[in-house]
DNA sequence: TGTACATCAGTGAACGCGCGTTCACTGATGTAC
DNA sequence: TGTACATCAGTGAACGCGCGTTCACTGATGTAC
């Protein structure tokens, strides 16, 4: 049954893409290795053939996720200009939308409770991750340099904790938190 | 080995304490119902003397975490006034100390994720908990009714994400998270 | 290009382990008289 | 107030279960000649 290098190489990233999903939905502790499997239409025993433990798995799919969303967000930055791309992500992140599908969505509510009790090794590979999506929406936010950097880390914090919140609670509570945050508007115009 | 009515009701909160402490540090699901009852010094059979199944300690414990900070916070608010108490609690919460010691800390960044996917009962109660501390909050933010609740939600919003990142991240990640959201300022200064 | 052999992707049973929960038991506390 | 009995807080062994990981195996792919 041995297969290609090539059908090896997509089976990988289809471990990968399952993994990212099921970890930002369920969590990492309640995604079994064998879930992830099973997602991606195998049996749990070939895991190891693509990773030495779930942690590896576990530190991948993080740095895939947010690759993933640097890359939307570069992608759309060259298509419609840093600014809008910025103010989309920013707008697009208080959504409903947002809010009701965690595992297309930002790993930094699903997995940062999970990460912040993890060993350092995977901390530094969430915060590097974390930083390259930053500086790619720094890139949208008004002022020059660090300022610009400071002004988007803000405005993006208040859209992690606004959906941590949102997602944690009841509908209505979560309604209120979330229109709260839409009232904040782009980054540096006053609140944001 | 029967106990009094009275040390019955010690235990009961000593289970308590423990577990608001041990689920912030560790996560629920990593805490075991044998680890919470070894902090308080007892065996784990006991244990269901005092609660059904430790899904009913977890709801237990959310909402006695949230009722110590309304409670402090209710204080502080007549010792020093309203809008001092919320200015403080806001400072403190970016703290490197707050950063530092989870399991004293503001359980919505240590526990926000894993109620998210919990059931819908628990996150009725963490909405509610939530809710009352808000309250709480909201008195010294400024404006009146809905728009100071808004303010005081962006506010404690900014500073959730905040953590929640810095905690997840790497020290120089964490540091430079935690300069750029103490810039903000009080809420509704601005940024907040 | 064809052949013989080595490699290894994926399977599915099995492992050891920790977990939440149950249960028989102990003996101090609570209660009925 | 004193006594006899029922209750029950806490103990520690045991349970069933799901998990991460290992391993012998299969047979298609890769490689050496």
């Amino acid at each position: 049954m041995r297969r290609s290098r090539e059908l090896k190489a997509e089976t990988h990233e289809a471990i990968l893409a399952h993994a990212s999903r099921l970890f930002r939905e369920r969590g990492v502790e309640k995604t079994s290795v064998g879930d992830v499997m099973a997602a991606a239409g195998l049996t749990h025993g070939g895991f190891y053939r693509h990773f030495e433990t779930k942690d590896a798995l576990v530190a991948e799919a993080i740095r895939a996720t947010f690759d993933g969303i640097t890359g939307a967000l570069e992608e759309r930055t060259a298509a419609v200009g840093a600014k809008d791309a910025a103010q989309d992500y920013l707008a697009h992140y208080l959504s409903d939308e947002h809010l009701a599908n965690p595992g297309l969505g930002c790993p930094v509510p699903t997995l940062g409770g999970e990460v912040a009790r993890a060993p350092d090794a995977l901390k530094a590979e969430f915060g590097a991750s974390f930083n390259r999506s930053l500086t790619a929406l720094a890139r949208g936010a008004p002022g020059e340099g660090k300022a610009a950097r400071a002004a988007a880390t803000r405005a993006l914090a208040m859209r992690v904790g606004a959906i941590l919140i949102a997602r944690a609670s009841d509908p209505a509570t979560a309604r209120e938190v979330l229109e709260a945050c839409r009232q904040a508007g782009p980054p540096g115009s006053g609140e944001g």
